[in-house]
DNA sequence: AAACTCCCGACTAAATCACTCAATTATTTG
DNA sequence: CAAATAATTGAGTGATTTAGTCGGGAGTTT
């Protein structure tokens, strides 16, 4: 799995959208000034975003961004696919030097690597991450319940209107 | 944490040690011929497994290499923290833009990730995966103990040896 | 001394990353 | 319609990282 900063800012990205998006739409625009991410950079991060299906768009004024579906529906690893691609630990996706088996002595591993870090990046939707920070913090379920649902974000900080006078 | 071909090297160089140890020292030419890793890249990482404790190395003819201690003491993440050195995934360990707080509101989510990767390479030993290559599979312990001993590596095959005549 | 083996630092080509820039298309408002 | 607003696209670029190579040196054994 490829991790990244192009990541890290579309997902910091997406929860200043989700943060915001009950107003409507969000303009990039003002996801740049907020999140200090440069406008062309989140132009080609929305653009993968949008053919991924994970946000939509509208033209013109008044338009901008907003998520595609519920930030329930909208886990980490569905962001960080959309603008990473590959995720993928392995490298050698079956065909490469694995052909020739004994190279790889050690597919399975970084395969089960791979499995886990997706499990975990799937078990954190944008949802939790947008709740957390907005600083909602009652821990509701004592740690039960299915897989999902960790509670493990301390910073609940978070950019202040600095546009909207 | 950064996963490159570096680490997968390193960790099936020292399968491949760890598979034939016994008979005293391996040297790096032997590793390379099976393995089909370059010798000074060989050398290279193994420069840097010994400086972090995990072979040791005996120079002059009979010399060699040999693990420094247990195989069931050396875990993989130990591996790739000695030929990767960072380990982290969150890129801002504390320092970087991550003082103005918000900049990093997915600080904790990679920190977590970065610990659950962790925590999974560690409960992988060298042992575990050598085990595997000898293609021993009498799964003893039904999945129970503490939390290491996994049972995910499906490819038993080996380069067998092509030089020993 | 000769062969063997580890040891070390510098170097490099290729790929990737983290962006930027310029131009275009669609939409709304006056 | 014109002007402003925003998304949309594709190409380009500099810095960094990766994945190695290369050339010699140093310690050991026969």
């Amino acid at each position: 799995m490829r991790l990244t900063t192009k990541g890290r800012f579309a997902v910091t990205a997406m929860i200043d959208l989700g943060l915001r998006q009950e107003k409507g739409t969000v303009t990039l625009a003002a996801i740049s000034q907020r999140q200090k991410i440069s406008l062309s950079y989140l132009e080609q991060l929305f653009g993968r975003l949008r053919r991924h299906e994970l946000v939509e768009s509208m033209r013109g004024p008044g338009g901008g961004y907003k998520l595609a579906r519920n930030a329930k529906d909208i886990t980490v690893a569905d962001i960080i696919y959309a603008v990473d691609e590959p995720l993928d630990a392995t490298q050698c996706g079956g065909k490469q030097n694995c052909h020739d088996d004994g190279q790889c002595m050690t597919h399975e591993l970084w395969a089960s690597l791979n499995r886990h870090m997706v499990d975990f990046l799937d078990s954190v939707s944008l949802h939790d991450l947008v709740e957390e920070q907005r600083g909602k913090r009652h821990q509701p379920a004592p740690e039960s319940v299915t897989v999902r649902r960790h509670v493990m974000f301390q910073e609940p900080r978070l950019v202040s209107d600095t546009t909207a006078a």
